[in-house]
DNA sequence: GTCTATAGAGCGATAGAC
DNA sequence: GTCTATCGCTCTATAGAC
């Protein structure tokens, strides 16, 4: 039995919803409100406005993928497992926000000075992480092809965000449902950590 | 010398460039013909609405890229090179259009019949494709790893779309111009053919 | 805190003059 | 074909009662 949620939290949870599913231009307050349970007067007695709204709940989701990512990047993993962990867990964040990357890409976000400081931090923990140590000491000693360490992070979040953010087209293309497409999308979670082994981890002659 | 445009292509362009740019909730009819330079009348004079508007510069986008994209599938290339072009006419594409991944992933554009019926003819080719053919007939031969060849391709466009979608913040995070992010993305064509090849074409013990 | 009612702005679409 | 003017609608935000 779920305890009952606070008016608030109703509304942001609401808003997360809506604003995943249609975008901040598609999302209405009407609608917010209408999936809440409560009127449109309240969330702007909550939330002030539309856009404060969107920014809180847009930051947020952010941030807990960063701190996830951020966590697992400076773990005392060695490296290979930690390329498998970060694409475990990009999965695993995305099955439970599967409309974040969208909602991402889509926004004309990116001037909110907010975020872009978020990002900036966020930029220099994954330079000065753990991570891009084991890389780079990894390539010195010829265990390692030579990447950059951010285009190999890139790569990783490219093989996964893709069958997120492509889901409605792909899994219109491929005929699977919805249980069907989170086997596909789990299971090719292997092939992307199988691809990623054999191309970087130089096999000894 | 560009030669003057028609009316009805201005507003096609017009519309082109502000459906990508802010998505089909985001544009508004009055921006598209502020951008074609004629009056809101018109628009709907020559495309009945912005419904029938959108629906055409998304279709027409969506059926060059498959095109093009077919038309190597069907090549007489071998298949490693046949990859390696897929993945070099997917970014020239995109170099061209390079909001089109944005646009189809953020429409709930599925819905439309006429787009589904594509879509179904597009997979149709695809799995009647030389490509496929090679590809099966090569892993019958042990020469390539047991991969399922609609996964495969995923994979290819995957590795190529997320830098386009992902443009705005990758450019901010790894704060490249615009030339340099042109540079990066051509010389990143070159690692995902690597990393393809090295996972995929099995080494003669 | 929560509601109803509504102001004020912007939207898509069209009527009607030229 | 192209325009101006405007209708009717929906949106965000808020005023004001309870």
């Amino acid at each position: 039995m779920t305890t009952e949620l606070s008016t608030e939290e109703k509304i942001k949870r609401a808003a997360r919803q809506v604003f995943m599913e249609k975008g901040y231009a598609g999302a209405t307050t009407r609608e917010i409100a209408e999936v809440a349970g409560i009127n449109i007067a309240l969330t702007n007695y909550y939330f002030r406005s539309k856009d404060k709204l969107f920014d809180l709940v847009y930051g947020e989701a952010f941030q807990d993928l960063f701190r996830i990512i951020i966590s697992v990047l400076n773990s005392e993993l060695p490296l290979r497992d930690k390329i498998g962990q970060l694409i475990d867990e990009d999965v695993d964040f995305l099955l439970k926000n599967p409309d974040l990357p969208k909602f991402v890409m889509t926004q004309g976000y990116l001037n909110n000075e907010n975020f872009f400081g978020m990002l900036t931090a966020k930029r220099d923990a994954f330079l000065n992480s753990k991570f891009v140590v084991q890389v780079v000491q990894a390539q010195a000693q010829g265990q390692v092809r030579n990447i950059n360490p951010i285009e190999l992070m890139l790569t990783i979040v490219s093989n996964v965000q893709f069958f997120f953010m492509a889901k409605p087209i792909v899994s219109r293309i491929t005929q699977m449902d919805e249980a069907q497409y989170r086997h596909f999308v789990l299971q090719h979670k292997q092939m992307v950590k199988d691809m990623l082994y054999q191309y970087l981890f130089l096999q000894p002659e």
